[in-house]
DNA sequence: ATGCAGATGTGATAAATATCACAAATAAAT
DNA sequence: ATTTATTTGTGATATTTATCACATCTGCAT
């Protein structure tokens, strides 16, 4: 039995409140051009309901957005911004999950599982995100069942998308581990061969479950041998078959 | 992209085939014993949709029901039985994902995500399944918003559970997973402090994902300690405070 | 009972990776 | 620009776990 602290049920209060007395201070979600696949099929009766009870909000990059533990009372959907999905280990440490781009709903599992957020969510860049009522969004499901099916089918890919990334890293050698991360980054997140990690190489290391010392050394490898280009936090694929057969190997 | 072979073409058709010939064979859904949390919320003419599209089928232990790579025609629900869910790795070692208790669907992620199985699935116990058209199941989803709900509900409960799993084994040690194992069967599979394991040392250990003589070491050494008592496949947990607080420490 | 095949247990060794203790390089603050 | 703090890189070592090579056991069929 999850108990609350006074902090988390005035945090929880506060955007209730927030959300009821002000509205969605001018926003309209059918105009909006970052609405999630979902959200594209309701009727504007429907959005008009989303609308009345959501609110837009803005981040500054390394503010956390939902601790793990914590109950919810609103949806969270992921505007713009890149953010880091999480949990803490024994106080000191922590695990990244995935990174989840724009354009996403923050922890749909949990909120449908239990009510409490298993996982904790951070910006790694300025965001926006819409507060969405809870109440709101599921009796849209109930009543709207292709809206459902959707949330159905992105909830589905995720979970696929995320635990195949943990199967292959548990099977997986450090070097795979390593060369999975970056084709990650490249293929998925950036869509680009050369990009700059938005974070330290403590998370890098978080991200795929190892010390920071052997995360270190082997992209001080890959850069020796020529794979990638690597300066700092910049990072450019530079022999991509490589890479992926390393990735592949294991 | 996915191409089927022969043989997987002719066995999907064959299941349409055997349904649309023979119906549920004189099952009725809403006298189902083993009907599923979601299903109990469907009227008498949605679950008559059901059965006009389903069939019941009954397998022997250690037969494949799914294999992954293969095409979805149909929902496969478990009425009764064990069934462990699974990946191959190269061809010869496997990693198990989670044992499947009844009363549950098999592979819904894999469903709704990209209708291609991610997993595989063999029994561990005889088992009775049902065969329901993917096409009926998923028009019902869209038609009773509630349906859906449900069904996200437990799909999400399975993620979290799964994932939750998962990442405790990346974060413990082997004496840690091992105990995590056998509170697995004693608390969710079995419900009893003792039991028997429905499988080898190899598969308990692919459960876990270490190799098959580190789980046998410790399995030992728990034994020798008289935190379990161990014969052949039957265990039982003598010490479960001190199994915990193993489990707790990693 | 006898023999056989698969499953299980055991020791020795090798491989992979974490940890520790610093040094060097960057970034931030004054 | 200088100091301070944080992040990153590096070598030596310790730990953990896999692998290999067999021995032993168990259940099953003859």
């Amino acid at each position: 039995m999850h108990l609350y602290t006074l902090e988390e049920v005035n945090f929880l209060t506060d955007i209730t409140k927030m959300v009821a007395e002000i509205g969605n201070s001018g926003n309209v979600c059918h105009d909006c051009k970052d609405i999630s696949c979902a959200a594209a099929i309701l009727n504007y009766k429907e959005l008009d309901q989303v609308r009345n009870n959501s609110r837009e909000s803005t981040l500054k990059k390394g503010e956390v957005i939902l601790h793990e533990g914590s109950l919810t009372s609103h949806i969270i959907y992921l505007k713009s911004g890149l953010v880091k999905e999480y949990v803490k280990i024994g106080g000191e440490s922590e695990q990244i999950l995935q990174i989840v781009k724009d354009h996403s709903y923050l922890g749909l599992p949990s909120l449908f599982g239990d009510r409490i957020n298993h996982y904790s969510y951070a910006a790694l860049e300025d965001c926006r995100i819409c507060y969405i009522d809870i109440n709101v969004f599921n009796s849209l499901i109930r009543k709207n069942g292709s809206f459902g099916y959707e949330i159905l089918v992105s909830t589905s890919r995720d979970n696929l998308n995320n635990f195949n990334r943990f199967l292959n890293r548990s099977q997986k050698k450090i070097y795979g581990r390593v060369a999975d991360a970056i084709l990650y980054f490249a293929k998925i997140i950036y869509e680009s061969q050369k990009f700059d990690l938005p974070f330290s190489r403590q998370e890098f290391a978080d991200l795929i479950g190892v010390s920071r010392e052997s995360a270190t050394r082997v992209l001080i490898k890959f850069k020796a041998e020529g794979i990638i280009g690597l300066k700092g936090r910049t990072i450019s694929i530079e022999k991509m078959e490589l890479l992926e057969q390393i990735s592949q190997r294991g």
